[in-house]
DNA sequence: TGGAAAAAATAAACACTGTTTATTATATTT
DNA sequence: AAATATAATAAACAGTGTTTATTTTTTCCA
């Protein structure tokens, strides 16, 4: 079946076409800035083109989306080099932080933006695949901790959660603009007090 | 000077109405739902109109999370009851949290959304004083919490920076529906978990 | 009280957005 | 070469925030 074949070739090649063109329009722009028009117009296709390829705008972030947690994952797999979970939980977070903080607009299309958790409700999944496989690199990595006779008393998915909601939190804060003016620091000096504290506080659960 | 007074009332009248039915728009069907357009038809003026008494759409949005953060002000206020500061804070977390998780749309503009900020942008101010006041507010129980002998080794404001992203974390990732499918657990397990080891956490600084 | 001046409200337009439909162009098959 | 299937598009629809020119309403003063 050769011709088929190229056929579908094809048409995975365009749809790579316009998810790195959505891509890089989107790096460039922000996510808000970037339409179906700038995506048309990159690739040169007329826009309704794209709508072949594509069920919906959201279905281009959630891909997107993806992409990102595929990055992310890769960055955190190294850390499965380092033998005591305790190190390892520190240096995820180091590792969550700088990703975070490197990849704004991606890290702020996986955790905090809307539209690519659109397409789950729209195809009707309500579990989240690419969160859970993280959370649970996390949670694991807790609960080896907590195996090898630290963190006493407290639950693993719990401690999980906060210390996921404490990295979040920081770096959600920075990516939509609610540090300005906070204790008169610049962000730089900020995020080092913070992992810092983040450390001390893991050190002495 | 009877006549320019009502004027000013009327414009001050008129302002108040936008804004209320802006708000009431708001948290029926939420932010990204809610346009000029709406507004207008609800208070039956043309849209033209509330362009008289606000700049733009965003000067609406700031005006609203300037409000939610005078209601968040008011309930955190009565905490200063607590004498004890580490008391204090274990509840300014309880009533933080529970604001959010009951005023999710208002939250999420006070903390989330990008729009209000970029009210101050355009008015080139470069401090949020809303966040500076609550975050302050958060800061100064730390002190007092270090100034009674408690948090031995950390420094206020990186430890407030890093509690205060903690909570934030919690319920922005929830806003935002990313909890779904973590952990099997469904949101009030979650919150009642993560809030217990957020208090467990604090006492064993 | 009637007409000029000032203020307030609006209709209509502009330049966008995501998305759909009907049409045209291209490629494949018979 | 003609018929068919596939791919791409032009044009439209309904919506958005915002601006400009116009009309309506109110105020002021002779």
């Amino acid at each position: 079946m050769g011709i088929t074949e190229r056929k579908t070739k094809e048409k995975t090649e365009l749809k790579a076409l316009i998810m790195s063109a959505a891509r890089s329009l989107f790096l460039e722009r922000g996510i808000g800035e970037t339409s179906i028009r700038n995506i048309a117009e990159r690739i040169e296709y007329s826009p309704a083109t794209i709508y072949l390829y594509f069920k919906d705008k959201d279905e281009i972030l959630h891909e997107l989306h993806s992409q990102g947690f595929r990055e992310m994952g890769a960055q955190m797999g190294v850390l499965m080099a380092v033998s005591d979970p305790v190190e390892r939980l520190k240096a995820l977070g180091r590792v969550y932080i700088d990703f975070a903080r490197k990849n704004t607009e991606m890290y702020d299309l996986m955790f905090i933006a809307k539209a690519p958790m659109h397409y789950l409700e729209k195809m009707a999944e309500e579990k989240w695949s690419e969160g859970k496989t993280t959370f649970e690199f996390l949670s694991n990595t807790v609960a080896e901790c907590i195996a090898a006779g630290r963190f006493a008393g407290h639950d693993a998915d719990s401690l999980s959660f906060m210390i996921w909601s404490c990295v979040h939190g920081m770096v959600a804060l920075e990516i939509r603009d609610r540090c300005k003016g906070i204790s008169g620091e610049t962000p730089q000096e900020i995020f080092r007090g913070a992992f810092e504290t983040f450390v001390k506080v893991i050190e002495g659960l």
